[in-house]
DNA sequence: TTTTCAGTTTCATTTGATGAAACCCTGTTA
DNA sequence: TAACAGGGTTTCATCAAATGAAACTGAAAA
């Protein structure tokens, strides 16, 4: 064994084979153990164990696999913490993974913003994002995502607010919220900080109320227009599934 | 091995420790040990592998363990099957073993009622309850759940209905659904057959619109009314967990 | 201080998980 | 029609890996 963690492979192997399913619901056999690198035979066996206390379902007609009742029978006993912070960490991590730069997580409070959650590209430049970090509500990419989507009376509170930067025009500031409303997704390339861009999404949680803005961030060299174009889709996608998590 | 079942014995323990968490939602190590009826050491290991990989999470200040956001976040993914007969079906059986007596689930379908789903008690003497029964929606606890619980149009559409039976007063209708409405649950004693009582209680979606009806029935000398208020909250907490998993 | 109790780690034992291969289907090609 | 292909299923010899007793740790209670 002496791999130096004490876990059990038939257990992991298995857990591995349920975390298929965060990808496409429904697998067969071999797809699963091409994915999971296992042999047949061992997924078999591993699926069965899964069926056999409910975990996995398989579809009469195609014979295929896909979660089964106790996953959300479990789910709905779940007192899960609350808190987007913790319970949004582990796709942001995928996203990371996934685009290979810095996932940022900001909610508002009163007139600023706050970094609640973040995970790090591992690239050698990389934005480095510190948590809980407050930045103001005026500029960046989430900014105009925690602004554009927020309810009538914070938009307003912020346009009153004395500390409106003085190059920034009320007009401009409302066009730049308008097309971040009709784009679904914002951008900012050096607003706040030489060399940085970035694209944010909001996460509407089920009552389709905005809960965070999801960041990607990086150098601007790298995180080109054309780049943020591509990520926006992705960032998008996970936001919404995102979304499902919280309340 | 020959036990007839090919499965894989470490995953199925692994599987049975995270169905402890549907009685409560915060274990310690040796409470589950107990639960599972295995060593500290293997429920150790095991707690291990499902905790790296998300499944479940500890408590850092009581070190209790808990079911982690992969849960979640794999349910969030489902595309579930939203047939409550299906889904609530794991849910029914685990009453049935609590009570020990048939349990049943209906749904209105135009003026009638429809067993949409019912697991039998294991007693000789018990209700048999056929799957997809068709009842008058005008007497049984489930009628009077179904009815009280619903839209007022189909409250009104009932009323209006020719086919009330003869020896029921419209206003001795009424009070029922107003008595049921206030307590919460129903109960009826030999109403619709003879020898037969039963409770029921209302399951409501997260929207908090009725689903169905869901009722324990059994022997009227068995399931006395002493025994239908006993039955009562724990019908009506099994209905509130139900809720959560239907749409 | 000692005791107790929960969690953690070690380790010898051997069970039981493993994967190659064979087998069984059902649908498809020759 | 037979041969083939491609999925799922079962068998079985092998030995890696899961097991549980016991020792260990550390903190809290007596």
């Amino acid at each position: 064994m002496e791999d130096g963690k004490l876990t059990v492979r038939a257990v992991e192997r298995a857990l591995d084979i349920m975390l298929c399913f965060t990808d496409s619901s429904n697998l067969s056999l071999t797809e699963i153990a091409v994915r999971v690198s296992l042999h047949k035979s061992t997924v078999h066996r591993l699926l069965a164990s899964l069926e056999g206390k409910g975990f996995v379902v398989r579809d009469f007609a195609t014979d295929k696999y896909r979660l089964g009742f106790r996953i959300w029978e479990l789910s709905a006993n779940m007192t899960h913490s609350d808190d987007p912070a913790i319970i949004l960490l582990p796709e942001m991590e995928r996203l990371r993974d996934q685009l290979d730069e810095t996932i940022s997580l900001y909610v508002c409070d009163g007139l600023e913003r706050v970094r609640i959650q973040a995970v790090e590209s591992n690239q050698a430049i990389r934005r480095v994002a510190a948590i809980g970090a407050r930045l103001p509500l005026y500029v960046g990419a989430s900014s105009k995502i925690l602004v554009a989507f927020a309810e009538p009376q914070v938009q307003e509170a912020l346009m009153k607010a004395k500390n409106m930067p003085v190059g920034l025009e009320r007009s401009v500031f409302l066009k730049q919220l308008a097309d971040v409303l009709s784009q679904g997704y914002a951008t900012s390339v050096e607003e706040r900080e030489l060399g940085a861009a970035a694209v944010a999404v909001p996460i509407f949680n089920q009552a389709h109320t905005l809960v965070a803005s999801l960041a990607v961030s990086g150098p601007s060299n790298r995180l080109t227009l054309e780049k943020m174009k591509e990520h926006a889709p992705v960032l998008l996608e996970a936001a919404r599934r995102m979304g499902k998590m919280v309340r």
